[in-house]
DNA sequence: TAACCGAACTCTGAATACAGAATTCAGAAT
DNA sequence: ATTCTGAATTCTGTATTCAGAGTTCGGTTA
């Protein structure tokens, strides 16, 4: 029996791994990326990379490098505020329809959602922290019922990735996240739309502060781009 | 003396000549679009028609056709609902923003931007009232200082002006579009960032009601999909 | 007449080739 | 030692080709 899901493109593969080395650092802030080694390294023709490298152009994640080519987009305070000024409103919407709508659900599945956060955040591991406080928002957008909301957040979340691994990575780990999110899930399951969505955009406006507050902080980077990282990735088959 | 600027690439220019097609209604909802017939109109070969079409799936304008190819996405009244869903927190944030901010501005140019959208009723030329209209929010986008406002509702207008090309063409224009957007420049002037909020979210609300509602007074096209407009268009150089 | 099957055709994704722009590097001039 | 110039190299955008999947159509069968 064959099976009925399409048959993922090399296009979006390409997409997934390239982000994927982005997000986890290992192409860095403004690394230029040539079409030629990825494309080497993955295992494809050029055509391919130059098209998952369009669309991630086009999501914010790449920018034109000064020359020719494209480069990882810097990360930069204003833009991180700038996100989560868009953030605050998107995840206040999201969070209010979750309540209005789906609080049975909420009151479903809420729980494990904060507990899997909650041992994250005790594995002391980053990765698992990040994907925690994603699943926790995703959650939420699913709840929303519009779905625009997490296609519009998804490109977002990439950037955002980056820049909480690198402040987590030389930081230390919020404390409190998970009490938030524990606040707002209960109004959310309490279907009180009006207080979760002021406890989500107070949410956000926190982490924005922080984030901002310790981007700050960090040392600026040696003005020396480091040579393009040339790992062997294999492509899916 | 060479111009500075960028010459902009083929990919581009294609994007932005099918997107005029689409937004124009040449290409009609659900449409499958050949590569192979746009590349010849365009005069082109038809990699950077397959990039461009990958490039518009990504922001919304098509989605996947039955079997193979790409379509045009369908005009949904719940997608109408969703993106001003989106719209009223978005176009609330860039106003709140703009009053705050640059009020001043606002000052200087606002009343250039209503007059010419009253001059665009008055036209009674579907194309220029909505030109007019987008001419007035994208303003307000600017003043808010967040360039992320723009970078997001950018593709979704492109989708919205077709909405509203098919309703205007088919009922009468709403009346008092201009008022409201008037009374929401004059708080953004006044630098009154929680009313011009407020005022609007609520013109957003109103318009997507207005929207939907005449979605659903619309007849249901004909299942029969036209075939595909093969216009000349020439590749500009 | 309707359903089925296979051949022919169409279209798309990916690979490859080509042309031109950008970058690098080596040698010459100052 | 520094600057400039031209050749060589690298890289990207675009065109072309190839292979395979999907669609259409005509003939056959029930």
């Amino acid at each position: 029996m064959r099976s009925l899901a399409p048959q993922q493109s090399l296009v979006d593969q390409v997409y997934e791994a390239i982000l994927g080395e982005i997000t986890e650092g290992k192409f860095g802030p403004e690394d230029r990326l040539i079409q030629e080694e990825i494309a080497e390294s993955l295992g494809v023709s050029r055509q391919p990379v130059q098209q998952a490298l369009l669309l991630l152009r086009s999501h914010g994640l790449l920018c034109d490098a000064p020359g020719r080519g494209l480069m990882v987009t810097p990360l930069e305070e204003e833009r991180v505020r700038n996100l989560y000024e868009v953030r605050a409103v998107m995840d206040g919407l999201a969070t209010a329809n979750a309540a209005q709508r789906n609080a049975e659900s909420a009151r479903l599945d809420g729980a494990a959602v904060i507990a899997r956060g909650r041992a994250a955040v005790r594995s002391k591991s980053i990765a698992r922290m990040i994907a925690a406080d994603m699943e926790f928002h995703f959650f939420l957008y699913g709840l929303s019922g519009n779905p625009l909301i997490a296609e519009v957040s998804g490109p977002h979340w990439s950037y955002l990735r980056r820049v909480m691994g690198e402040v987590l990575m030389r930081g230390t780990t919020p404390d409190d996240i998970w009490n938030e999110h524990e606040a707002i899930l209960e109004e959310v399951m309490a279907g009180r739309s009006a207080a979760a969505e002021k406890l989500a955009r107070a949410h956000i406006a926190g982490a924005s502060d922080v984030l901002t507050s310790r981007m700050r902080e960090l040392p600026v980077p040696a003005p020396e781009t480091p040579p393009i990282r040339k790992r062997a990735l294999r492509r899916a088959r």
